[in-house]
RNA sequence: GCGCCUGUAGUGAAGGGGUUAUCACAAGAGGUUUCCAACCUCUUGUCCCGGGUUCGAAUCCCGGCGGGCGCACCA
């Protein structure tokens, strides 16, 4: 499946052209960065402009851009702070690594609470051996931290934040603005593109594990009781899907999304909807469909915030990737945030079909006499007798406060009163739908699987066979030779061509008309347009097409008017 | 983070304790050519960084940084 050489002539081509390039690589290189060159910056504004546009264009999808830096409670509540700092021992003997309250399970209930210092002396304690080489030589276990941690102001004042791991919190921060933009009506979702950091312990594989990296997310948020159920005959093709291999349907399958759902094979209407959505936005930007599987996650590698969870991975020169994960996170995230921030505005609220009558008992204290009576505690005596469930049938009764201590509550105490209301509807957290991309990890793949390595005329021929929409150049204006007014000509063309909005066409003037046409093919660039004798005589040029070096001649407005209506492929 | 391998123009490679480090492709200037990496002339540009050994280090040694693979870790 892999075949280095093909793989380093890729890199070769992506660092000798500007698409992707070691960062800082003056100062030695940083590992785990990249930078995209003038060519691959394009490529990557291209897919992520697809990106929105595909999601955008479900109703009720919104964009929206949060801060990277993310103070730590946010990321507490998320789970993340508690996740992401396990602590690490090092095994001095062999040179292993592993979780310090893995290696201590069996001694103790809940590990994952333990400080460094605790865990020590468990290790040492119990005379905790290393799993690969039964050694007993331990280094201090210490916390291993991945996400990058910085402050927030100078000095005393200052809080402690982090770079945001996924640029999911965002959105759930905005939740109770969203909630206003759409007017109170589920479902809806919010998307955003962005960075996101993580300091990989160590980074591997190019593009594929980086410690910053572009993300893009979107949370659809979704009445649990009422799910969106989209019609899935849309995408007849089948696909390979891989259950949970724990569940009641191991094994691999070729079979399209609604005989997935219909088979329970994916459970939730609208992740099989999400699933089928990422399939069609990977095929609109040139990910080969038969490098594609959707891949259930086993319970046990769940991360912490998913009910279920499917990843859909690419295969290339790495073998299969990872590259999106469609995660039902539930409520998770907007009820842990509810639950630290306090906030009460990340609910939603559901009206019954028919209003409920109720009938209740409501028992109010009588505040002119529970405050003689109990002075500073009167606070506390009214509001555990606003808790109380059942009406008590005798008085006086024992009410006990929170922290245990006993009153006595007498008949003047309070009133009670029978209330008729009509219960229209009810506060609920949303449940959420996420999918999540790995923009790098999906541009890495659809440059391998467009990179075509080709002979032409008994030499090896190279063609980056991007999709139109998001190569880096939507044509290359070529003179045939740079002079005899050929060159002027070129030039107005060009101008022309790029004035049009959204449209980015570039010249090259140096050496054969051979040597350049290859210059385009080798970054994707889909079509060439050729000024040659004819042109100066009759306004006409040659269209070239990249994937079969066949031209057309055309006139000017011809080659306009296609380029405008990305119809310049009917002319062949 | 550990182990093994590795680092020479933009890319790919050769070489190597001693004068000015080699080659191909690529790139720039000019010429030639009426459409697919042709040809001619000229030009630019390289030993990852730091320390050590040595009269002398790009070469040997150590460390760092970067890359590949394996282990470990990982939404």
């Amino acid at each position: 499946m892999e075949d280095r050489e093909r793989m380093s002539r890729l890199v070769s081509l992506l660092r000798r052209r500007g698409l992707v390039l070691p960062s800082f690589e003056i100062y030695g290189g940083v590992s785990g960065l990249v930078d995209y060159g003038p060519v691959g910056a394009s490529i990557k504004r291209r897919v992520v402009d697809a990106w929105i546009g595909h999601w955008g264009s479900i109703t009720n999808v919104v964009e929206i851009d949060s801060p990277t830096i993310t103070p730590e409670p946010v990321l507490v509540a998320s789970g993340h702070v508690g996740e992401f700092n396990d602590k690490m021992s090092e095994c001095i003997s062999c040179g292993g690594a592993f979780r310090s309250d893995h290696l201590v399970a069996e001694f103790h209930e809940a590990p994952d609470t333990l400080s460094s210092s605790e865990l020590d002396d468990l290790i040492e304690r119990e005379g905790v051996r290393c799993p690969s080489c039964d050694a007993f030589d331990w280094k201090k276990p210490m916390p291993m931290n991945l996400m990058f941690q910085t402050s927030i102001g100078a000095m005393g004042g200052s809080r402690t934040a982090f770079l945001r791991p996924e640029t999911a919190q965002g959105m759930f921060m905005l939740f109770p603005a969203l909630y206003r933009h759409f007017r109170q009506k589920l479902p809806f979702g919010a998307m955003q593109t962005g960075r996101g950091y993580r300091n990989e312990i160590s980074p591997r594989q190019g593009m594929i594990r980086l410690r910053e990296f572009n993300m893009a997310e979107l949370e659809y948020f979704i009445d649990p009781d009422d799910p969106p159920i989209d019609d899935l005959s849309k995408w007849p093709d089948r696909v390979c899907m891989i259950p949970d291999p724990d569940g009641p349907h191991p094994g691999e399958f070729e079979m399209s999304f609604k005989e997935a759902f219909e088979s329970g094979i994916v459970k939730h209407p609208t992740v099989a909807w999400f699933l089928a959505m990422t399939m069609e936005f990977l095929e609109f930007v040139g990910i080969d469909r038969a490098k594609v599987r959707f891949r259930q996650h086993a319970g046990s590698e769940m991360a912490h915030y998913a009910s279920d969870c499917w990843d859909c991975e690419l295969m290339g020169e790495h073998g299969w990737v990872e590259v999106v994960g469609i995660a039902n996170r539930t409520c998770h995230d907007l009820e842990s945030h509810e639950e630290h921030s306090k906030s009460s505005l990340l609910r939603a609220w559901r009206t019954y079909e028919k209003p409920v009558k109720e009938k209740s008992e409501v028992i109010k204290p009588v505040g002119s006499v529970i405050g003689p009576t109990f002075r500073e505690r009167a606070g506390e005596v009214s509001s555990a007798l606003s808790k109380l469930q059942a009406t008590p049938s005798t008085f006086p009764f024992e009410l006990e406060l929170p922290d245990g201590t006993i009153v006595h509550i007498g008949e003047d105490m309070v009133n009670i009163a029978v209330e008729d209301s009509i219960v229209s509807g009810e506060y609920f957290t949303p449940h959420v739908i996420e999918p999540a991309f790995g923009i790098d990890r999906i541009i890495w793949h659809i440059l391998d699987h467009n990179y075509m390595e080709v002979d032409k005329e008994g030499e090896g021929y190279t063609i980056l066979s991007l999709k139109p929409e998001i190569a880096p150049f939507d044509l290359v204006v070529l003179p045939l030779f740079d002079k005899d007014g050929m060159d002027k000509m070129a030039r107005d063309i060009l101008t022309r061509i790029n004035s049009l909005r959204g449209i980015i066409a570039e010249i090259d003037t140096s050496r054969s008309i051979g040597r350049r046409y290859a210059r385009a093919d080798e970054i994707g660039i889909p079509w060439a347009v050729t000024i040659d004798h004819q042109s100066l005589e009759d306004n006409t040029v040659t269209v070239r097409r990249r994937d079969d070096q066949r031209q057309v001649r055309t006139d000017l407005d011809g080659l306009i008017g296609g380029l405008k209506s990305g119809s310049l492929s009917s002319m062949f």
